[in-house]
This record gives structure tokens, sequence and C-alpha cells, in this order.
DNA sequence: AGCACGCCGACT
DNA sequence: GTCGGCGTGCTC
């Protein structure tokens, strides 16, 4: 709709009152526009553009930029406004604004300026990864009619109610105690055992909040956990809105909904970690789901936390927050721990310790795998112990779940020749024996070949599987438990959308005995004749280098205990089986007495020692380079110039290291460890780093691209 | 990131 | 003679 003149523009560049322009023409305002560009593009800041009339901050338009047209939003002002403009640079017009739409909100963009600054992207790029897609591809005509369908099919919800639960006294005293705190907000981080009923407890406060007018944001970390819960809020809430927020969803559905959260016709929001930017125009109420879950950080792109910013957001907004988890991560626990007991005494902590119906937890079984005689080991990975009770819960008809965190038939193939092994040409990683359909896979690339009938390398026939994965484990199991309906979950078999919910339903309705499957099975469902669950071999994590490995055993192995005996009826005789090399571990001894509180001392008496999060920060500054040499060449380049002023800030800067797969498609990848006891040096230093990181790039000719990763799961 | 322009190898 | 490989540079 702008009637764009060149002429008009150069003159309005000049920042000098429009003295020359004509009676009739109106001086067209400079607007600040994010688009999403990378942090390392050059274009970092807003860009500006020329408008016939002013924009409200937070508008969504589109703007002209280079030759292509983008979709943008209408940024604040930036304090040192009218900033001048790079030589040569004549500001264009903006080519239309989508004015069908409500601004996104102040919140919402403080939001976004906030995560952009923290985890050092642009705040365009925050902002257009968080925005539906498909908005990108619409005219303002085109939403406007998405719009009126939206309003049209708008009925209002509505459904049986269904009749409340009466609080357990846990469950009573929390409500009491969330009730009381209204007028100073905070974070509040519900530490409830599986089957503790913390869904109830986000149920009555969302009620709470509604019922108040305002809307309520719930957080859960997979997909796979959306469907349940929103089944719960719909049938709880059956006059209110439920909308779901996940990438999972088509793009019209995902736009409708996120569309619906906009204008507020949305009372309950259930989303994975992007709809921690929902833009709700009357947030009330913010709740994380199963805290813990590394699923809530972001691995690429702008590497958020959805949990940390939930509480940013908690803040900006003055509502409250509740991180509920029966594991809580150590950082939230450290928060949560009053000063007296050396925590950060930052958040509140309310507990839940029974189980509802008053079942308790299962007992844990440990087998010694050490004492094992070497032609049972070699026999089966299954100890006859673990193969007996499996075999009892056949009898007494009740269920079973063996859990075994890898899958695929086998993690690498070898020729017992000459010693070939089934290598990835273009990672360092072996490729995966899939048996079912005679593939090795690599879990890195995605590379798929059949398998070869004889050793590549020398032609010998016999090329045999080692170690094993879920697809062999299912295998040993039907030969051990003859008669045993068996099923397996893993990402291999719930590829095909709905295949997940078809096996889950068999396995509620009784068709199977024993479940097979990854860790994608220990989380959240609730199997109600499920009497006994098996880790196969947890210990790696024990002894891995990554520092958050036995934080993430013991969460999983919590967790999965907690599918067995829901039905308080069978409760007694549930059990968590567990086989292990070192049975002595504290880990397992933590693990036995359900005493997460003691596990999380520990853990944090190792973590203070050793310098590491919660008691010190992390960024990580990675690269990925044509050869391993450049990539270590550019991160050693910007480590020495940087030295001194890291030095000066008190931060610690690491030697290069290639990761653990250090070629993943033919890019060679390594990383460099940024340390610091303070978060604001750190922030400081990665900030004023990252004009040097662009400025040595073209000196590193092969050098593919570099980012930060601030706070990361894993070093 | 896109999307151009720009300069060297195997084909309709 | 062209189509296309991806190196380099720019976008308010």
């Amino acid at each position: 709709m702008g009637k764009s003149t060149p002429s008009r523009a150069s003159v309005a560049s000049t920042a000098v009152p429009a003295i020359e322009l004509s009676a009739s023409t109106i001086a067209p305002t400079r607007v600040p526009v994010v688009v999403d560009t990378p942090a390392h593009s050059g274009l970092q800041a807003a860009l500006d553009y020329l408008s016939e009339r002013p924009l409200a901050p937070g508008s969504l338009l589109r703007v002209p930029l280079g030759r292509r047209e983008v979709l943008g939003v209408v940024w604040d002002a930036a304090a040192d406004a009218a900033g001048t403009l790079p030589e040569g640079v004549v500001l264009r017009e903006v080519a239309a604004v989508l004015d069908v739409l409500p601004p996104l909100p102040a919140a919402w963009r403080e939001l976004v300026a906030f995560a952009a600054s923290y985890y050092q992207r642009s705040p365009g790029e925050v902002a257009l990864a968080v925005l539906p897609p498909e908005l990108r591809h619409l005219s303002s005509a085109q939403l406007g009619r998405r719009l009126k369908r939206l309003h049209a099919r708008l009925v209002p919800p509505s459904g049986e109610s269904a009749p409340l639960p009466e609080p357990s006294a846990e469950q009573a005293l929390v409500l009491q105690t969330l009730s009381a705190a209204t007028d100073a907000p905070g974070v509040t981080l519900l530490h409830g055992s599986t089957g503790s009923g913390k869904t109830e407890v986000y149920l009555r406060e969302a009620q709470r909040v509604v019922e108040a007018g305002r809307q309520a944001l719930v957080l859960v970390p997979e997909i796979n956990l959306t469907p349940q819960l929103e089944a719960r809020f719909m049938e709880r809430f059956p006059g209110r809105r439920v909308v779901s927020l996940h990438s999972g969803l088509t793009p019209a559905r995902r736009l409708k909904h996120w569309l619906m959260v906009l204008l507020g016709e949305a009372d309950l929001v259930l989303g994975t970690r992007l709809a921690v930017f929902a833009p709700l125009p009357r947030l009330g109420l913010l709740i994380v789901d199963e805290e813990h879950d590394p699923s809530y950080k972001q691995q690429e792109g702008a590497r958020y936390s959805a949990r940390d910013l939930a509480v940013v957001r908690g803040r900006i907004e003055q509502v409250p927050v509740l991180l509920g988890s029966a594991t809580p991560s150590l950082e939230s626990w450290h928060n949560a721990l009053p000063a007296a007991d050396g925590g950060a005494g930052r958040y509140r902590r309310l507990t839940m310790a029974a189980r509802i119906g008053g079942g308790a937890l299962p007992a844990l079984r440990l087998v010694d795998m050490g004492r094992l005689p070497k032609e049972v080991l070699r026999a089966s990975p299954l100890s006859p112990a673990l193969l007996g009770a499996l075999g009892e819960r056949l009898e007494r008809g009740e269920q079973s779940l063996v859990l075994l965190n890898r899958r695929g038939y086998a993690p690498v193939l070898h020729c017992t020749e000459c010693g070939w092994k089934s290598a990835c040409p273009h990672c360092s990683a072996w490729r995966v024996f899939h048996k079912l359909d005679r593939t090795l896979r690599c879990h890195h690339c995605g590379l798929s070949e059949r398998v070869p009938r004889a050793c590549p390398d020398c032609g010998n026939a016999d090329i045999q599987p080692l170690g094993r994965g879920t697809e062999r484990l299912e295998e040993q199991l039907a030969q051990a438990l003859p008669g045993a309906r068996i099923a397996r979950i893993d990402a291999d078999t719930t590829r095909r959308s709905g295949a997940l919910e078809a096996e889950l339903a068999r396995v509620h309705a009784g068709e199977v005995d024993v479940l097979v499957g990854t860790q994608m099975i220990a989380k959240g469902h609730d199997f109600r004749h499920m009497t006994l669950v098996a880790a196969i071999n947890p210990d790696a994590a024990l002894f891995s280098s990554d520092f958050r490995a036995p934080e993430r055993l013991f969460a999983l192995l919590l967790q999965a205990a907690g599918r067995a005996g829901r039905d308080a009826r069978q409760a007694a005789r549930a059990e968590m089986w567990v086989q292990t090399w070192h049975p002595q571990h504290a880990l397992y001894a933590a693990l036995r007495s359900h005493d997460y509180a003691a596990f999380a001392q520990a853990q944090l008496a190792e973590r203070r020692s050793a310098g590491l999060p919660p008691y010190s920060h992390l960024a990580l500054l990675r690269a990925d380079a044509r050869s391993q040499a450049v990539a270590q060449a550019w991160l050693q380049a910007v480590s020495e110039e940087a030295g001194a002023l890291a030095a000066q800030q008190q931060i610690a800067l690491y030697p290069p290291v290639p990761l653990t797969v250090q070629r993943v498609a033919d890019v060679e990848r390594a990383q460099m460890l940024v340390e610091s006891a303070s978060r604001p040096a750190l922030q400081r230093f990665l900030a004023s780093w990252t004009g040097l990181l662009q400025a040595r790039r073209p000196e590193h000719k092969g050098l593919l691209r570099w980012a930060v990763d601030v706070d990361p799961l894993a070093i």
C-alpha cells in the first residue's frame, strides 16, 4: 500500500526535519523492525524502515530485505534512538502491515529481547523463530480470512463437568500455601513423588487463575505427553477453551491455536518448550511440568531453556511460576534450598511425598552382574533372577516394562575375520544394525544402507552384531519367555503418526505382557497393571564424562519406577529391577530409599568441589568446519585474543577440544568451554566477544559456522 | 539465513 | 557453446 518514492526516502534518511517536503506530503516515520537475521550476519539490531503512519511496537508487518520480502515485528525504539545508519544505506518503506492482528504484547517483546541477549542471538532471530511459521507466507488479506473463519467456527466449549476429586492432605496443604502467597508471586518448586498427584495441583491452581479471568500456561517436556494432559484439562474445564501449542501440529493448526492465544480466546495453553513464548495477553500462571527434563533446552538455533525463560517470564509479568518434578534439576533444587542449608533460597519449596491411594513406591532389586558365572552372562543379557521375576508376572497376568536406552538391533556390526566394523563413512560413529529392515543406519547423519551379505573388506560371510539394542532385547525376551506377548516402543516403532497411541492403547487394554522400550516409555504414562520395571544395564551413566549423567539416570530410574504399582492393590508387589556391575554405588542406595534429597545433596557437594553448575556458570563456543584443525585454530585464535579481557573479568577459557562425536555428515566439530563464577560477568564477556568471533571468521577458510551455547546441558 | 553475482568443469 | 558447482558479499 505504500507509494514508495526513492527521493522521499533519501530526504528522510538525513535525520534532519523534512523541510523540503511539500505541504501535501506527510513525513513518513522511521520504525525499528526486527527480522530473521542470524546474530552473526552483521545485522544484529533492529533495521529501520519508513512508514506512512506511526506503528505500535509489536505490530507484525512485511518489509523488503534485499530482494525478498520478509515478516518482521515493529520493535521498541532503542535508548539511543535515531542511531546513525551505515554509509550509503537508504531507508525503504514498509511493504504491508498485518493490522488485522493486535500488536504482540510488551511482555512478549521483553521476553524475546531477554532471550536474545542472554543466549547471544539477535532479537529478530528469536522473535521469528517463535512465531508460527505459517505467518511468514500470509498477506494481511489472507490472514484476515483465516481470522474470520476462526471466529465463525469458534463455538463455546462445553462438556461434562468431571466431579472434583477430594484433594489429599498433602495436596490440600500445598494448595493452601500457594493460594496464600498470591501477593508475592515468585517461583515455587513442587517436589512431588511420582504418583503423588502433581497434576491435580496444576488443575486446581489453573482453576483459580482462570476463574479470576486470567490465562494459565502449562509446559510439558514432550509432544507425546500433551494429548493425555490436554484430555485431563478439557475434562476438568468443560466450559473453558484449552489450546495446545507444539511443533507436532500442522502449520495451519499451529497458526490457528497461536491466533486463539494472541486474541485472548484461549483460557488454558498447553505446550512444549516453544510455548513459553505464547503471546498470552492475560497470563496469570506459568506451570513447568517435569521441570528437570532436558527437552526444555533447545538444542539448535537460539539454544534457550524454556524452564529458565518461564522463570524470567514470571518475573516480567509478575505472575507465579510453578515448577514440578519428582526429581528436580540440581539447579532448581539449589535455588529452592534455604540459605541456611547452603542453597540460594530463591524459590519456595513444597513437597508431596505420599502416593495417592497410599500405595508404596516399588521396592528396588539390584542384580549384581559381577557375581553371575561367565557362561550365564554369555547365554543371555537377562539374569536368571530377572527372568524368573518376569515369568512370575506373566503367570499372574501382570505387566512388565523393560528399559534399554538404545534402539536398533545392535549398535555395531563386526567381521570376525578381519575386524571390520560398520563405521559411518561421513561420521565418526558406528552405524547401527536394524534387523527388521536389514539396514545399517547412522543415527547421526541418517545414512541408511542395506546390510552387506559379507564383510565389505575381506568377503567373510560371518559378520556379527556387537552389543544390543531394543530390537535384539525384544527377540531375546521372546526366546526366554515363550508365549509372552511382547511389544516394543521406541523412536523406530512410533515414526508413523498415531503409532505410539495405538501401541499404548494395546498396553492399557492388557494385550501386552512385556513392554520393551527406550526412555520414551518411562515418562508420564499411567500403566495400571504394571508391577515390574527393569533397567537392563544403566551403568554407563555412573562413569560418564558428562557431569549431568548421574542426575539424568537417577531421574530416569525413579521416573520408570513410578510406572509400576500405580494400582494401589498391586503396589505391594511392585518392583524396580536394576542389573548392574556396581551395586554398591551411592546412586543406587539413594534410589533404594527413594531419597531424592540425599542424592541431590551428594551431587551438589560434588558439583561444588568440582566448580560446576549451579556453583559456576558455563557457556560453550562451538565451531563447525571442514577440518578439525580449522575449527580448533579459530577457537584458539579467538581465545588468545580475548585472553586478557577474560582474565580481567574472572572468566576461565578452556582449550578447544573435539566433540565426543567429532565428525557428523563430513563436518568436523570442536568446542571450547567458558566458565565463570558470576553469571553477569559471563554475560558481559560473551556479549563483548561476539564481535571478535565474527571479525576473525574470514581469516579461517573452511570454518562453516559457529554458535554460543549458554548454560549447556552437557560439556 | 536467503539470494544474488561470479568464475571454472561436463553435457542437453 | 551453455548448466551448474559453491566461494563471496549484501541486506535497513
